[in-house]
DNA sequence: CCCTGATTCGC
DNA sequence: GCGAATCAGG
């Protein structure tokens, strides 16, 4: 496989949606994690300020020197309405993980985790969760991954709050269990009293 | 061990 | 330009 003009533009696409590069290789098809990434480091994307590598401290690249004053006037008459908002938390999120994680982790139109404190939920689903929660994996912030729930446990602030970790019902954020709660069918909270 | 991106370097 | 191998880290 190539780079065409598509294929590049789809890379774009979804490295700047903060994909990463293994899953733009996988929906690409043809292509490595790796030649993903050296496309984007061709193209110049890169910096993601990503908590996954560290860019720095790289002793072995030498410094190169630029003495390159290359005035660049260039009028580019590129309105390029790419106003892309992203509220991007990196830098945050290093500091204060359980609070912008939740916001973070959990992708946009995704129910909440109603958190122990659930409300009419099935009662055989409720006590499923308590049951999958003693056997958890308790995972931190980096432990995640694709497959692995998504489950907030326990208050973001305090020692306490880890993340489900087993394995994701195929396709959703969450393992059997918490789908279970966090995906109820409308009919049952629809004539919730209250 | 899983995963992440970064860099190098022969092609 | 390309990307496998390798590196460095969570």
């Amino acid at each position: 496989m190539s780079w065409t003009d598509e294929r590049v533009e789809l890379l774009k696409k979804l490295w700047g949606e903060g994909q990463s590069a293994s899953q733009i290789a996988k929906e690409l098809g043809g292509v490595t994690r790796n030649a993903v990434i050296g496309k984007v480091h061709r193209l110049g994307l890169s910096n993601r300020t990503s908590g996954g590598a560290k860019a720095e401290a790289k002793p072995k690249a030498e410094a190169k020197p630029k003495p390159a004053p290359k005035p660049k006037p260039a009028p580019k008459p590129k309105p390029e309405a790419e106003a892309k908002p992203e509220p991007k938390t990196e830098p945050a999120v290093a500091a204060r993980p359980a609070q912008s994680m939740r916001k973070a982790i959990i992708p946009a139109g995704q129910p909440l985790p109603p958190q122990p404190s659930a409300n009419e939920i099935s009662p055989e689903a409720l006590a499923k969760v308590n049951e999958v929660e003693k056997t958890a994996k308790k995972l931190s912030l980096m432990e995640l991954t694709e497959r692995t729930c998504k489950w907030p446990v326990g208050d973001p602030a305090t020692p306490d709050f880890w993340f489900c970790g087993l394995p994701v019902q195929a396709g959703k954020p969450y393992c059997e269990a918490h789908v279970g709660v966090a995906f109820q069918p409308m009919s049952s909270r629809r004539d919730r009293k209250r």
